[in-house]
RNA sequence: GGUCUCGUGGCCGAGUGGCUAGGCACAGGUCUGCAAAACCUCGUACAGCGGUUCGAAUCCGCUCGAGACCUCCA
């Protein structure tokens, strides 16, 4: 077999390019992403980056390694902005609807597990919870405390991010220098208990007004934001992990403080390999929360929103986010979705074909090149767009093979079907949507109904052969004629 | 202001020194009672201006335009 997994590439944005891939401690992987915040519905921006590491999850996992995937959900809430009188925004939503903020935080929770398994996204291998880690989070500050690298002012912890820098790179992983980031933000500094406005909080002291609290040695509080994925993350997949995930716009700061935190604390940086994926953009903006453009995927998936122009289903929103690069924006489009809705159709059909391919003699088509193409695309990056490219050739060659002007050995045949399960379905993790797998009694009967229209065709009573298709399409059933007989499908 | 990214044919979207990704739309054709679908065929595009090179969409410089981060965000 050419298919070799030493040769997988990818792009840490540690270093900013394409490095070879190699496990600290192989054959094991250790990946943590950032997950979602639990204070709303999962829309598109969301669906990205779970979508895009699940495939690269799939993929390692089909390459033999073992992977432990950790996502976690950030339920504790944090602060809206520095500002003292700043809300957490579970409490926020909470107090807005009466509801515990734990309530919402479950509530939410739910639904985008709910989403996500409609994306076809598997479930990480440990899905830790922010609240349920407040004891590793205190014992991380405590560290950096008493490592020196964190002071106490009433009641709150801070990163001290000045003496930090003088003993280790701060803003290796954005590219940014602390110089020139202090000089443009002197004019914004308000009044702060900081020392510098770059400090970051690790330990929040609550106000009156804030229910989701913990008791710590410090005052009755909450971890910072960024902690929690470097407790977890060191919790689960220890020190130094293989990779790191998320989308772009958490280079900075929380990737950056994570980093910081770990070297604080332990001493090394703490992944090896940073992946970022871009963001989804709408009319050549970021979707997001802030900017109130974002679409969610209920309203995607029901098609319940001014901008769109109908419902689109859980997989062609994975095949449209496919169909991009990962590191590259994708823009929202209606235009663009219903390309893709029309793409993966023939996709999935053409799969479908594959069975009535005659077997020849001889192959005039290569598929082990064609097969190999899909490995090079997921082997350079993990380029979907590439792969889905390759699958497409495949189309046209399968329904070349159906006409008679290629052909193909048993064998290859075989070999095409099991590149369409191994990419299409188990690695990019599409799934046909309409498998007709319809009951023995359903089946019997359409046999009987086509069976009577065809008699009906026969006699040219094209009155009673087109009510019954007109009338089996107001079910919500298809029905084609083709030169094979007629074929049908619930819509 | 700083850091960074991007600008590809009607639309979406790969590629990144020479071998014209792919999808959708359009058009032509095949099939067909009709319908729908399906299938086949079809586009040398790479913001502009310079430069390097035998050769650039791909490297360098400048200009214009768009965006991201610097505050919560996937």
């Amino acid at each position: 077999m050419v298919e070799s997994k030493s040769r997988l590439q990818i792009f840490n944005t540690l270093t900013r390019q394409k490095e070879l891939f190699e496990p600290l401690n192989p054959p094991h992987v250790g990946m943590y992403v950032c997950g979602p915040t639990v204070y709303g519905d999962a829309h598109l921006g969301h669906a990205r980056p779970a979508v895009i590491f699940d495939v690269i999850f799939r993929y390692l996992k089909f390459l033999g390694y073992q992977v432990r995937y950790v996502r976690n959900i950030t339920d504790v809430g944090h602060l809206e902005n520095d500002a003292d009188e700043g809300e957490d925004k579970v409490e926020q939503k909470a107090r807005l609807e009466r509801l515990e903020p734990m309530e919402i935080a479950q509530y939410y929770s739910n639904r985008y597990h709910y989403n996500m398994d409609q994306l076809n996204v598997l479930r990480p291998s440990i899905e830790p919870l922010a609240s349920g880690h407040i004891i590793e989070q205190q014992e991380l500050v405590k560290k950096i405390l008493s490592n020196g690298y964190a002071y106490e002012i009433n009641g709150s912890v801070y990163f001290d991010v000045e003496k930090y820098s003088k003993n280790y790179p701060y803003g290796e992983l954005s590219g940014r220098k602390l110089e020139e980031m202090i000089a443009f933000t002197r004019a914004l500094e308000g009044k702060s208990e900081k020392r510098s406005p770059y400090d970051f909080a690790l330990w929040k002291k609550a106000q009156p007004t804030h229910i989701m609290r913990w008791p710590s040695t410090w005052s009755e509080g909450f971890p910072g934001w960024h902690l929690e994925c470097s407790a977890m993350g060191n919790k689960y997949l220890g020190e130094k992990f293989d990779i790191h995930g998320g989308g772009m716009d958490l280079i900075f700061p929380h990737h950056e403080a994570e980093i910081a935190q770990s070297m604080a604390a332990y001493g090394n940086q703490p992944v090896k390999y940073w992946l970022h994926n871009n963001m989804v953009t709408i009319n050549g903006q970021k979707m997001g929360k802030s900017l109130g453009n974002f679409i969610t995927l209920d309203e995607i998936f029901s098609g319940n929103h001014p901008q769109l122009e109908k419902a689109y289903s859980p997989m062609i929103i994975r095949f449209f986010i496919l169909q991009a690069h990962y590191r590259s924006t994708l823009d929202f489009s209606n235009d663009a979705l219903q390309a893709a809705e029309k793409a993966l159709k023939r996709l999935i059909e053409a799969y479908h074909q594959i069975d009535k391919i005659p077997s020849s003699e001889a192959s005039s088509i290569n598929i082990h090149e064609l097969r190999q193409a899909c490995f090079d695309g997921m082997n350079d990056d993990f380029n979907s767009s590439i792969v889905l490219a390759n699958l497409f050739e495949a189309v046209k060659m399968i329904n070349l093979t159906l006409t008679g002007t290629e052909t193909l050995t048993h064998d290859d045949i075989e070999l095409l079907k099991l590149t369409f399960n191994d990419f299409l379905f188990q690695i990019l993790g599409l799934a046909d949507e309409n498998p007709s797998d319809n009951s023995n009694l359903v089946n019997e009967l359409m046999n009987l109904l086509l069976e009577l229209r065809q008699e009906a065709r026969d006699r040219k009573d094209w009155a009673t052969s087109d009510r019954i298709r007109e009338r089996l399409l107001k079910m919500g059933i298809e029905v084609k004629d083709s030169k094979d007989g007629p074929t049908w499908k619930i819509l």
